[in-house]
This record gives structure tokens, sequence and C-alpha cells, in this order.
DNA sequence: ATCAGACTGTCAACTCCTTTACACTTGGCA
DNA sequence: TGCCAAGTGTAAAGGAGTTGACAGTCTGAT
């Protein structure tokens, strides 16, 4: 099994709880392992935790009636989710998925705001976190009006990128990505993404590879996206 | 000038607040008015408040280089908004405008916080609430993906309906909207716009008037726009 | 080492939305 | 009252992305 305190340490919505708080969540935690596409839970469960990906990723996504996907967003290691941590009684609005074979740990809702409760100094973070997030989804919306699909699916696989290697220093950035995700992503079909792809490729600002995408260099890619509008 | 105290009451941000907190709140509160499509603040700029609809609705939009507007929602009386008010530090993300001739009442983000640090049982309920726009806005961005086109106006529709009457019981809901800006907010133009809902204004789901929309019955809409997928 | 399954490249037909253009209606204001 | 700006209806031409179909390529598991 893994050690659930450093994974709480390290996790960027719990910092401004202090050291003795996180001792008091550790035995709560709760390890688990996933298979890559692996349902980790569907949208509608009744369930009320925090989950923090200690490794592998997981993918926020659902899917409709005819089978057609729609793939949210891809979190890396270190990143947490569960939509309803904070909305205790409603059901899961999205689902989430394992991305490749990852192992994710379970904070029990309750258990978390009760402790914030008893430490009010973790909430600040966690309401600038969840702004973030917004902030970041409402940019996704309007790139969806005002940009055209060369720089929308630039900026997406930049964000990838950044998302990727966010511990590691600036340079290269490699991760399984195929071009049927990237499409779930965007709202596209995989041959659509294909085209646009083909572009930016001839350019050298990204790599392809069998189920890999590579962003040689990050600052370089960006620049070419804010040239495009 | 505006009373602050009823319309504080009244936010539900500030709901998990005691009437203490808000009295002192009150004296700090400033309100402000502004003309239809007049600018409130633009994206960019470096302020930290928490603004409250007290009369009128807002726009939340951007705009690029070419002139294409993208609006990412209308608030109605009674809502809140000002995207880094709990992020101290970060500039303005999204621009906000006047939709009606409105009123907005402004507080402080620094009274605000440290207001929260000192009544610390109205974190939950702010933390809840942006969770929720959290998802909503990933619920546009879904069915962006996973819907046509006329179930994503429809929904739209809906939404606007529903939150335009969320006082008053159940019933018709009409409102201001004009289809440049139903088209805007829905990453396409008029003209597109127009054929849709022809489609939907002919089955009486909707009711279509210079500069105004009309939803006789949101449920039936609701209804319809579930048989679509 | 090899084979099945997953991933990718490519193409043509088709669909839907945009662009461009113009005529018409509505409502407020001088 | 009459004018003008804002809002609306419509249609043809064009483009961008989808659909569907198929062949080629890579990888991991047996």
């Amino acid at each position: 099994m893994i050690e659930p305190l450093p994974i709480l340490r390290s996790c960027p919505l719990l910092a401004g709880l202090p050291e003795e708080a996180l001792h008091e969540l550790a035995p709560l935690a709760r390890g688990q392992h996933y298979k890559g596409d692996e349902v980790i839970y569907l949208p509608g469960s009744m369930q009320s935790q925090l989950s923090i990906v200690a490794e592998g990723r997981v993918r926020i996504c659902s899917s409709n009636a005819r089978g057609r996907e729609a793939t949210l967003a891809i979190l890396d290691t270190g990143t947490w989710f569960g939509d309803t941590v904070f909305s205790p009684g409603a059901p899961r609005v999205f689902g989430a998925t394992a991305h490749d074979d990852c192992t994710v740990l379970d904070l029990p809702g309750t258990a978390l705001r009760s402790l914030l409760q008893r430490y009010p100094q973790g909430y600040p973070v966690a309401l600038d976190l969840v702004s973030r997030r917004l902030w970041s989804v409402m940019s996704i919306l309007q790139d969806d009006v005002l940009r055209g699909t060369e720089a929308r699916i630039g900026r997406r696989l930049l964000y990838l990128a950044q998302m990727h290697n966010a511990s590691e220093d600036k340079g290269a950035a490699s991760f399984r990505l195929t071009r049927e995700l990237i499409a779930n992503m965007m709202g596209m079909t995989r041959q659509g993404v294909h085209r646009v792809l083909k572009n930016i490729e001839a350019q050298g600002l990204v790599e392809f590879a069998y189920g890999r995408v590579t962003v040689p260099d990050p600052a370089r890619l960006q620049a070419y996206i804010e040239t495009l509008d």
C-alpha cells in the first residue's frame, strides 16, 4: 500500500492545513488502484469524497447514449478531484476514469469538511483553487467562441504540457495521448483533429508518435498560438 | 442611494455569515449605477471585489481583436460576481458589462476575506456555491461536445429562464435578449441561431418579439430538449 | 516471433454553419 | 410625426468539419 501522509502534504488543496491536521486525516485515507481505462466512478453516484491522484493520471469525462464521449479534463499526478466534496448531498455530476494505470487516494468528504471547520485556515486556499478551476473552464468556453480550431487545439495541448511538467523544469513535455482523445476533448472527430495537427506538426511545434504526444518547446508553441488570433 | 444591508442579506454567497458580520460589511459597500451596455470592468484590471447585482442584469464577457464578443454568462438581480475575490493579487480574467440599466454593490475583497477569517462559518457556503458554478460551466462544455446545436440552444434558453424567475413561482419567463446575444453565447452567428430558433418557435416552446424572448412553459421546453439527446 | 487489437493516415460525399448581402420591421427620440 | 438606429428574416455561395470506409502501422501479449 501507499503512504498517505506525503501525498496529503503535496496536495495543493490541503496546503492551508497545519501538519497536525494532516496527521488526523492520514488514517482516514484509503488508497485504491485502477487499471488504465477502468471506471473510477460514474456520474450520478452518491458519494462525497476528495480524491487525490497519487500515481498515474485520471480523466474526468462523461458520455451520451450514442457512445460519444466527452473528456473534460485530464488530471496529472498530484492534482485533486471530486466535484461534490464541498456540496454534501449532491450526486456526482461527472464521471472519472483511469487514464493510465493509477493510484487514487480517497478522503471521506464528511471528515474533510469537519476538519476544515476545526482548522479554518485551510479554507482560503481551497476557495482560491476552486475559483481558479472555474476560470480555466470559462477560458476554454471563451476560446470556443473567440478563436479558431487551430488555436484551440494548440492551447489545449499547451495546457496539458504545462500541467504535465509542473514539477520538473520547463522543457520538453511528453505524455500518452491518442488523437481520438484529443478529439473527445475538443468536441471534434479524430479525422478533423488530424488535419489541424498536421499543420502544427509541420512546424515542429509538436511531435506525434503512436499513442504519444511531445511538445519539444512549450514556449515556442505558446508564441505561435498567440500569432493566430 | 441604495440600502446595502437587505442586499447583503439576500446574497447567497454571504448566507453563511451571521447578521453581525453583515452589519460590519454594510458600511464598506459602495453602490454604483451603470447604463445599459456600459462597461463595468475590463479583463486584466487589477481589482479584487465582490460585486452583487442589486438591480438589473450584468453580462460576463470578453472580446477578441476582431470585435467578436463572447458572452459567458448573464447574471440576474441578486447574483454575485467578481472572479478574483478569493484569489488576491490575480488580475481579472473576464470583463463585466451592464446588460440592462443596473445597480451593482461592490465589496472590497480584502474586507470580505478578513471578515470570513473572523466568521469562518461563512466559508462552507462560499465553497459550495463556487463549486456549483464550476459544474455548471463544465456542463456547458460537456453539452458542446455531446449534444447538437438545437439541444444546446434550448438548454441555454431554459437556463436563462430558470435563473430569471428564480424568485417568482415557476411559470412563463420573459426577458430582454437579442438573437445576436444568443449567438454570442453559443459561439454562433445570428443567422445560424435563427434557423434553429424557428424550429423551436414553431412548436410554441419559445416566443420571440423585438429584443425579447419568452419561455411560456419552461417544463415543456425541458421535456423537449431531453427528447433530442 | 508473431498476431490481434489498437492507433493512425487519407479520401470523397455530405451536412451544417458562416459569410455576405439586402430588404424589412420595430421602437425611441427629436 | 417622421426619422434613424437597432433588431430581424431570408437566401446564395463558400468553407470547415463530419461521416463512413478502408488500408497501413505500431505495440503488447501469448
